[in-house]
RNA sequence: GGCGGAGUAGCCAAGUGGUAAGGCAGGGCUCUGCAAAAGCCCCAUUCGUCGGUUCGAUUCCGACCUCCGCCUCCA
């Protein structure tokens, strides 16, 4: 069986190998959040699938360095800067410390390093140096650089390795006014942007002058040097794919000299777009939530979690509040499966079962088809469950069978629900419905169960007594 | 206009040239004092529409319809 990953400069399925020749490192590169406004959930459907990629790699014993970048500085940020009077180090701090608490809420593991493009002036700086050196950037008249695809497709490189582009019959201008610059070109784009008085004291010194830098330059440095300047696997939001992505390859593959056949990033991954019940996602028609609003309706981060795992990373989803209800429908059945094998295995530590963990690995290898590994767990849980109720399952199985969900876990990343303790007063009531039930006064029983409902707590009886859930 | 993706039950969603996984919701039964949980059973003769290829297509080809994305700083 082998691992295969589709492969936006090729658009097909391939089979992932990395470039470390003991094909054991990988490098991982993703497009991170521009830290101006609380993020939405279309952006976090996009880092859970990079932190899927990333479990499932180290799944199958890759050694992957993640490295995720913050941007910023950005047009947005400047200008919302300005608007609040506050400076840029303090305003993109509050957000970044924001996406960080999210994205924690929805159990994705941290990046190995969270590059910050303010912190990498000088590497920036260091590559448009290059680009100019070469002769396929150019200071224009404005004072900012500009990328010159016609001199970068002049030394023989190749502009639209993950779009086929046609310039002629784009429709050029349609969202910024073309001759508000002075490119040479329409198609060029700007590495360093000079300083305008609305920057406001958002600056830097630079050969060209004082200014910024553009927004892809940033992900060309920060990627290379982080990663080398080959690495293997660059994802980001299906939107990045034109121009932020084709740019940063035309940066990097336009910049370092690469030796024949190598080149910027050996396989490229986009995810799809969300839809919002059934829309397209649209602030200013409200029809977009941030993670704190869905934490206020009650949802919990692993349900959120849980239903972005529903689909195929490269398959429009539309996520809705009958999903999210779905979510945790099944999360719950999940969990009671979970939670009775876990009672039974007790302590016992043995080698995971490997039925599930084969279907599950043949599933997720066919490029992350997770919607056919949910299946391959579900059945085991319909499994579990019939061997459980049939008292079929020895100590030593049911911990095997855990270690195996656990193996799984360690790719979905839901890991157990949260749940607290019971209090006195809630112990004291379970007591008092069992002597009530003892009693075979029932409907004293019934009330009190109703009451530890008001509490939030269900109370089941088994055959070991009364067992306590969280409502 | 150019380029690209998608249409499978009430909802979400896999899949295959040989007759449709799984989840949610729904119905029946068993268990239970009653529940809950769990088990068992039922729930698409059918995969946007119309043609074509084939012994056979939801799966391949063509046309059409519908939806969606990108086209210069939006994940």
């Amino acid at each position: 069986m082998a691992f295969q990953l589709f492969n936006t400069l090729t658009r097909s399925v391939e089979k992932f190998v990395p470039l470390d020749p003991l094909g054991r490192q990988v490098g991982m590169y993703c497009c991170g959040p521009t830290v101006h406004d609380f993020a939405h959930i279309g952006n976090f459907r996009t880092f859970v699938f990079t932190d899927v990629v990333r479990r499932y790699l180290e799944f199958r014993g890759f050694a992957v360095k993640h490295v995720m970048n913050i941007t910023d500085v950005e047009d947005k940020i400047i200008k919302r800067v300005q608007q609040r009077h506050t400076t840029l180090r303090e305003f993109t701090g509050k957000y970044e410390a924001e996406f960080l608490a999210d994205f924690d809420a929805l159990q994705c593991r941290h990046p190995h390093v969270l590059p910050r493009a303010t912190e990498h002036l000088p590497e920036i700086v260091s590559l448009i140096e290059k680009l100019v050196a070469r002769g396929i950037a150019y200071q224009a008249a404005d004072g900012s650089v500009y990328f010159s695809i016609d001199k970068y497709r002049g030394c023989g490189c190749h502009y639209g390795q993950l779009v086929n582009l046609n310039f002629d019959a784009m429709r050029v201008g349609e969202r910024v006014a073309s001759d508000e610059y002075e490119k040479e070109a329409v198609a060029d784009f700007a590495l360093w942007k000079k300083r305008v008085p609305e920057d406001g004291d958002v600056f830097w010194p630079s050969p060209w002058g004082e200014g910024r830098p553009g927004w892809h330059i940033e992900c060309s440095a920060m990627s290379t040097k982080h990663l080398g300047q080959s690495f293997d696997l660059h994802l980001g939001g299906e939107d990045l794919m034109f121009p932020h992505h084709e740019d940063e390859i035309a940066q990097s593959e336009g910049a370092l000299a690469y030796p024949p056949g190598q080149r910027f990033v050996k396989h490229w991954m986009h995810g799809s777009h969300l839809l919002v019940e059934g829309k397209k996602m649209s602030k200013s028609l409200g029809i977009y939530f941030t993670l704190r609003d869905l934490l206020a309706k009650g949802f919990t981060g692993r349900e959120i979690r849980c239903l972005l795992l529903t689909a195929h990373y490269r398959a429009q989803f539309n996520f809705t509040m009958d999903g999210l209800a779905g979510a945790r429908a099944s999360l719950a059945r999940l969990d009671e499966c979970v939670g009775k094998l876990r009672e039974l295995a007790g302590a016992a530590t043995v080698p995971p079962e490997q039925g599930l963990l084969m279907q599950f690995t043949k599933a997720m290898d066919e490029d992350l088809n997770v919607s056919a590994a949910w299946g391959a767990v579900f059945e085991w849980v319909s499994e579990v469950n019939r061997k459980l109720a049939a008292n079929e399952l020895t100590r030593p199985q049911a911990a095997a069978a855990l270690e195996a969900w656990n193996r799984v876990d360690e790719v979905f990343g839901l890991g157990s629900s949260q749940q607290d303790a019971a209090s006195a007063e809630v112990m004291a009531l379970v007591d008092e419905r069992q002597a009530a039930r003892k009693a075979k006064d029932f409907k004293r029983s019934d009330a009190v169960r109703d009451q530890l409902k008001e509490l939030g707590w269900v109370v089941e009886d088994t055959a070991k007594g009364p067992r306590l859930k969280r409502l």
